[in-house]
DNA sequence: TTCAACCACTT
DNA sequence: ACCCTTGGTTGAA
């Protein structure tokens, strides 16, 4: 007796002997069923090791099923492989190491890929898929997809949250209550009577049976220490949907990505239901969970795997699958010990994008053009792929099978390219905007990684000419750009990597750049389009060396009336809020000018909120929290060899007992005397506000406002009274003026 | 005043 | 062990 449903997949790990499958019915259950799921791997070699390994695995407790096939490694073709068959897919990770163990001189391939990605490959599903099983009892005989990560709009799942979220970060301060909430329940309860807690919280769960249990600090903090609160009161707390399975942890760990090294601590995984820590999730901050949810539908990772994925980890996975789909080897890597050059080295070392100097100064009727995802559209429309032969120099397209590359990046970049014109079609107020945004900037990353992967050495899929191929072009086309533009009498103000920005007197409207866009497109083969017709743009000069432009400081405003900033202080995360706030205010009010003339009407108010907000600073009236500055720890302490004011923080947390470990942020204040900062995530230590380096955070004010406004100042001069082009004191350095400044008040 | 060390941004 | 873009700031020599 079969029966066939329909619903969406939402969870799958391994069990004792086979897969445990978890469903969203159509009708709303939550079941679980098992699948029985082999898991193959590949050993390549000489066939008398070979012929070793059969008898060798023979003689294994773990039932294997064992074959020999031709296979395609990307590099070397079809080679002859003894295929291995796990049956139990719980086991392989066992069994592998133990064969690496016992014939160290193979090669092996398709070894270290996890069980979820190989399921994901095999049936072509994803997290959150619709798909229909058919089942007999609990068992599903099969499994079909009813659609593709790539929708635009899928079918949302009908998921239930309950979110868990302590009255303040137990990384600062005494946490004292838990704030329980789901549907319209909200309720907070004391975390010192954990029992009562506990057995509030069990008969939640029993209750609303949530899919998600939504944290802030949970993976580290809350959930561990509910745990052990569980096994000292006696009071169980099921958290898994999934009562046979173990509640997992991941270890914390740092890896560099993007020349940027980055900190995840540990992750407390759920089974038949997922914890996310939002303070915990790569891409929390900026895309929520639709981001999440996004990362897993297109790298078809587990939802609580997705959470924390870097990038690099997300485009392999995503290689990996179009590898699997179509039978390519993929070779196995140890991981060594050596520290990876990071994908922003490679195209920083090799000079990758062509870089311009802007023309200093105000600009207005400026048209910004951008190629779509420039590095991402050359492997794809070029076949880069590393086991694709170039011919040199050749800027032509190829003809031919697509590599594994442009296979792989197709989709991904077709759903970006359809997200953006949906966006651009869209109402200003349309409610999937935000959702739409969230997708777009979440795949740019997987986009950029990918580019950065070709000329990664440990990557399994790269190989530096080809990286090298893409650059080439990437300048071959952005040059190829300014020519049509100066065809077409544009004047070029300035060109980065993969954008231009351009002015010619009266094009002001997208119409008026659309010959352009068009030429571009035709010389270029690549998408482009116009990021958005600025009523003006400002490009800073260097602040060591006024006389030079630099290429990545600049702001503008759109006519929309939406505002771009780029390398000022507000775009640094190490920038206290108070600063960052009053530079986008100070824009805020700059873009309330219909058009560049207007600039000498709104800048008197610019100034006279600059002039507020250093009253308020002075006045010590700005929340303390506000002053914070967060930098991240790049190495271990003990490798710094200056004191810089995050090493003097992070002492004084050690000094606590707190450990900070690399790419880790670090909150501190400035304050007087030694040591001159003032760590803030330090428990029971609250800083005095009279110790606030008050004369510190007006130089770094200052520096913010001036930024903004001496070049709006110096265009509208003329027209503008002397007075007002200076708003303070001439700068001060020494500290001891400062302190009479701030005295006097 | 100079300079090495350090942080962050650009995509 | 090696190389390391840019701009900018900080604190010690």
């Amino acid at each position: 007796m079969t029966e066939t449903i329909t619903g969406w997949l939402f969870d799958l790990y391994p069990n004792e002997t086979n897969l445990t499958v978890w469903l969203i019915g159509e009708e709303g259950r939550r079941q679980r069923f098992f699948q029985d799921f082999a898991a193959v791997l590949y050993a390549a070699g000489p066939s008398t090791l070979l012929r070793q390994l059969w008898k060798w695995l023979m003689g294994q407790p773990i039932p294997v099923h064992l074959s020999r096939q031709e296979r395609r490694d990307v590099f070397h073709g079809t080679i002859p492989v003894l295929s291995v068959e796990v049956l139990q897919p719980g086991k392989v990770d066992q069994i592998f190491r133990e064969m690496v163990c016992a014939f160290p001189e193979l090669s092996w391939y398709d070894a270290d890929i996890s069980i979820p990605l190989r399921y994901m490959a095999r049936f072509d599903v994803f997290p959150l898929a619709r798909v229909r099983l058919e089942l007999r009892d609990e068992t599903i005989l099969r499994i079909s997809p009813l659609d593709t990560p790539w929708e635009l709009d899928p079918v949302p799942a009908p998921l239930r949250m309950l979110s868990l979220e302590p009255d303040c970060d137990p990384a600062h301060g005494e946490t004292k209550e838990l704030v329980i909430s789901y549907e319209r329940v909200r309720y907070s309860l004391p975390l010192e009577k954990a029992a009562a807690l506990l057995v509030s919280l069990r008969a939640d769960l029993r209750h609303y049976d949530p899919d998600v249990i939504l944290t802030c600090w949970g993976d580290a903090w809350l959930l561990p220490r509910l745990a052990q609160a569980s096994t000292e009161s006696g009071v169980a707390l099921p958290l898994n949907r999934d009562e046979s399975q173990p509640v997992l942890e991941r270890k914390e760990h740092t890896y560099f990505s993007y020349g940027q090294i980055v900190y995840r601590g540990r992750q407390t995984q759920l089974r038949g239901r997922w914890h996310l820590d939002q303070h915990n999730a790569t891409l929390w901050g900026d895309y929520g969970m639709q981001g999440v949810l996004e990362m897993a539908r297109v790298t078809r990772q587990p939802v609580q795997e997705a959470a924390r994925l870097s990038p690099g980890t997300g485009i392999s996975s995503m290689q990996f699958i179009t590898a699997l789909q179509r039978g390519i080897l993929i070779p196995w890597h140890k991981h060594q010990a050596e520290t990876p050059k990071s994908a922003m080295d490679l195209l920083r070392s090799d000079m990758g994008g062509l870089v311009y100097q802007p023309t200093v100064g105000l600009h207005r009727e400026v048209g910004g053009v951008d190629f779509v995802s420039m590095y991402p559209g050359i492997m794809v429309r070029f076949n880069i792929s590393p086991e694709v032969p170039r011919a040199k120099n050749d800027l032509e397209p190829t003809e031919g099978e697509p590599g594994i590359v442009p296979l792989t990046l197709a989709p991904l970049l077709n759903r970006r390219l359809a997200l953006k014109s949906a966006l651009l079609s869209m109402g200003k107020y349309d409610c999937r905007r935000p959702v739409y945004q969230a997708l777009a900037s979440a795949e740019k990353w997987l986009l950029v990684t990918c580019f950065g992967y070709l000329g990664y050495k440990n990557a399994r899929f790269g190989r530096i000419e080809a990286h090298e191929a893409v650059t080439a072009y990437g300048r071959e086309a952005l040059l190829r750009a300014k020519e049509a533009a100066e065809e077409l009498d544009f004047e070029i103000l300035h060109m980065y990597v993969d954008g231009l920005w351009v002015h010619k007197p009266g094009c002001k409207t997208p119409a008026d750049f659309e010959t352009l866009l068009r030429e571009i497109a035709e010389r270029t083969g690549l998408p482009i389009s116009l990021d958005g017709i600025y009523r003006w743009v400002v490009f800073l000069p260097s602040r060591v060396n006024g006389d030079v432009p630099v290429p990545n400081r600049y702001f503008g405003v759109f006519q929309d009336g939406s505002i771009k900033v780029r390398g000022i202080e507000a775009r640094r995360r190490d920038s206290a809020p108070f600063i960052t706030e009053t530079q986008l205010q100070l824009l805020e009010i700059l873009a309330q000018a219909p058009d560049a003339d207007h600039l000498k009407e709104v800048l008197p108010r610019a100034q006279a909120y600059a002039r507020k907000q250093l009253q308020v600073l002075r006045n010590g009236r700005v929340p303390i929290e506000q002053l914070l500055v967060a930098q991240k720890l790049s190495k271990e302490l003990t490798e710094y060899s200056a004191p810089s004011p995050a090493v003097r923080a992070v002492r004084q947390m050690q000094a606590a007992g707190r450990a900070v470990r690399p790419g880790q942020r670090v909150r501190f204040l400035f304050t007087l005397g030694k040591p001159g900062v003032c760590a803030w995530d330090v428990p029971g230590v609250h800083p005095n506000p009279h110790t606030i380096d008050l004369p510190r955070y007006r130089t770094l004010f200052e520096r913010a406002v001036r930024t903004v406004l001496d070049p709006i100042e110096q265009s509208v001069k003329g027209g503008v009274e002397a007075e007002c082009l200076y708003l303070f004191p001439q700068p001060c350095q020494g500290s001891k003026t400062f302190a009479r400044m701030v005295g006097e008040q």
